[in-house]
DNA sequence: AATAGTTTGTTCGCCGTAGGAAGAAAGTGT
DNA sequence: ACACTTTCTTCCTACGGCGAACAAACTATT
């Protein structure tokens, strides 16, 4: 996240108290979809005097929708209050190796424009340049601006993402967010899909989880207390790099899990396994070669051992609790997940349920809106506690 | 921390921001211990006009001193305020295998009173009979428990610590809280340490770091964002059972790693090499044996990669940036700590910092005075953010 | 030494607002 | 038709945040 100057402003200023009230009252709004003012007089802690002139600004605004009665058993029924889930816009720019896609959608995911075209040099002057075209005259709708990259991203700026032709430490996020005059947030794509899963996904009844995405790399997405961690240097979830084996060996940015259980990896011995063809989804062939192939079934077990440990171990660090599988890692069909499970459970200090990830392409969409939407939401300033 | 039931009230009603800014007050000045009014304004943003009366109320509740003029170059001179450490008081208990140890200590950390017992089979009535002695007159100041035990904590209940005779699942915090009546928090002691060097050790100046502490077992504290985490079961920092050798295996209730290289099994392996000898301190006993005999220096060689490679996996998981090391392994000379830094750098994906922790016994307190602190603060209630 | 200048802390008062209380609205049950 | 319940609005008051003027306490300058 970018950090925006913040001028000492007292904790309980008039201003404030006016904007803790107006995001109280839209963020029990955003997650309750319809609702009255009695309800939102309990879930707020707000009184119904005060919410009065409160509400009828958001509606004015178009933040809320007037809509009929509710039922009610007796006495005078609620006048049902219903989000507009369209007031706020975030924009999700995904960067890839060699595209770059942009989709504007609402706070509930819902894709209203999108827009993919072949990677141009300059990443923040088409960013600029694309997002205000997409939104239209709903440009004060706009929120915030979410941006995927791979690689390690750590304060606004990019690290290890040469395939993307990013300087290492250029503060693109920086750069946009003064250009667009909206909260950027940057961070890699696997935090962002742990992101999505945990706001609309397999994670949203949790606040702890670790999203494991297995593609050409082996990468996590590490969400502790509702919030994604980056760690010290923003390389936490950097789990491709875990020693488990002391004889295997990373080069040049590759670490020693991933140079042999990542998805390419297991490519190559698939189609060693299978000669002349050439595997779309790995780890759908290799499961489905396994039950015919005692080869390829033994394979699959040194997989599964290999992945149960690589859980293992994030569970001895951080207890997530709940481990989502992403990428090539969802293709385990019911059997080997349930292997994988059994394997866990049998070596893990604590109680981890193993899931497949649920929103696929998704993930990274629904993690971007939920960023922006965090972003835009001036933080409560923490108190400082402890002694010094 | 014992969950305190939180009737909903408005976010800013009259009572909490007067509240808030007491707290913010009584923050700013703990880290600053000494400080002027015009700092105040600076610090929390309030207005000079209003902390006035605020700080005349501090003043009465014994909360500020009045010094004299501080220095001044020209203009009037600040009317320096010293922030009162006696005026919080908090409890750290201790539970080990055969005896309670209780004290009374100031935000500071120094010890006003302590008192230690054999450990009685009713621990909370024991607890709750120490304290008030301990404290006397100064009852009113008390602000919160803190109570260190070992194994797993979670959500205030105790588990998988037989040693001190709790029950799996006693809610002992809730018990100590209702009849003193002051919040109390409970944890393991590894993650008090990890705490107390945060708050007032060789972590101070960083937000995000792990305290491993190799003992009879092998066990980390980690701390995320400034806090301590927990991870969804209180397992995180298990790293006693990462299983890092396919081939080791724990058993009942001892993990595959610190079955191996935790000062229990070093010492056993030094007791071998110098027969005899029974070692108080088996690290330190290995340092010094590995100068000579190079049947210890190969070992000493092992021990520092298993332990870096603990390291390294840790940070691959969540980049801690800085390591701390505790226990036997805060034993290390400065060359064996040199190469066990250089160990790490040489596998880690992220820079990592090793040293050793600084506080020692005095740990577990400070963790426990700034647990205590943060427990009596009453949270800010986060807004809550996200899609649905 | 008187005066100007500078910074710090206090008092005063206005304005905004949180929330209590009373009332209006809009239903259901008898 | 009336009583009753619940929801929402209006009115009012008391309180507190903070702007502005003021008092205090010191240094530097003439």
């Amino acid at each position: 996240m970018v950090d925006v100057v913040t001028p000492p402003t007292s904790p309980v200023s008039r201003k404030r108290s006016k904007e803790i009230k107006r995001l109280s009252v839209i963020a029990a709004a955003r997650q309750a979809r319809v609702l009255s003012r009695a309800e939102l007089t309990e879930l707020t802690g707000l009184s119904p005097a005060t919410l009065t002139p409160l509400v009828r600004a958001l509606i004015d605004e178009g933040y809320l929708i007037e809509r009929g009665p509710g039922a009610s058993r007796t006495g005078r029924p609620r006048a049902m209050l219903e989000f507009n889930p369209r007031a706020e816009l975030v924009a999700a720019v995904s960067l890839e190796p060699s595209r770059i896609s942009c989709e504007i959608a609402d706070s509930d995911g819902v894709v209203i424009a999108h827009r993919t075209a072949r990677l141009h040099r300059d990443i923040v002057e088409t960013i600029c340049r694309f997002v205000p075209e997409l939104v239209g005259d709903a440009l004060p709708a706009l929120r915030g601006v979410a941006i995927a990259a791979p690689g390690v991203s750590s304060g606004g700026a990019v690290r290890l993402a040469p395939a993307v032709g990013l300087v290492e430490g250029e503060p693109i996020g920086d750069s946009v967010q003064q250009r667009l005059g909206v909260p950027v947030v940057v961070d890699n794509d696997v935090n962002l899909m742990a992101a999505g899963e945990h706001a609309a996904g397999a994670g949203s009844d949790v606040s702890d989880l670790l999203l494991l995405h297995v593609a050409d790399g082996v990468g996590a997405g590490l969400i502790l207390g509702g919030r994604v961690r980056h760690g010290a240097a923003g390389a936490a979830g950097e789990v491709g790099f875990l020693p488990l084996d002391p004889e295997d060996r990373g080069h040049d940015g590759i670490g020693p899990f991933e140079a042999r259980w990542s998805a390419n990896a297991i490519a190559e011995r698939v189609v060693a396994l299978r000669p002349g063809h050439r595997p779309s989804a790995p780890v759908r062939d290799l499961v489905e070669l396994s039950r015919t192939d005692p080869a390829a079934a033994s394979y699959l077990g040194e997989v599964l051992a290999a992945w149960a440990r690589l859980i293992v171990s994030c569970v001895c660090v951080v207890d997530p609790g709940r481990v989502l599988l992403s990428g090539a890692a969802a293709d385990l069909d019911d059997a080997a997940l349930d292997r994988l499970q059994s394997l866990v459970t049998l070596a893990a200090p604590a109680p981890t349920e193993v899931r497949r990830a649920v929103l696929g392409d998704r993930a990274v969409l629904h993690g971007a809106v939920s960023y922006a939407l965090a972003a835009a939401v001036p933080a409560v300033p923490p108190l400082p506690v402890g002694s010094p």
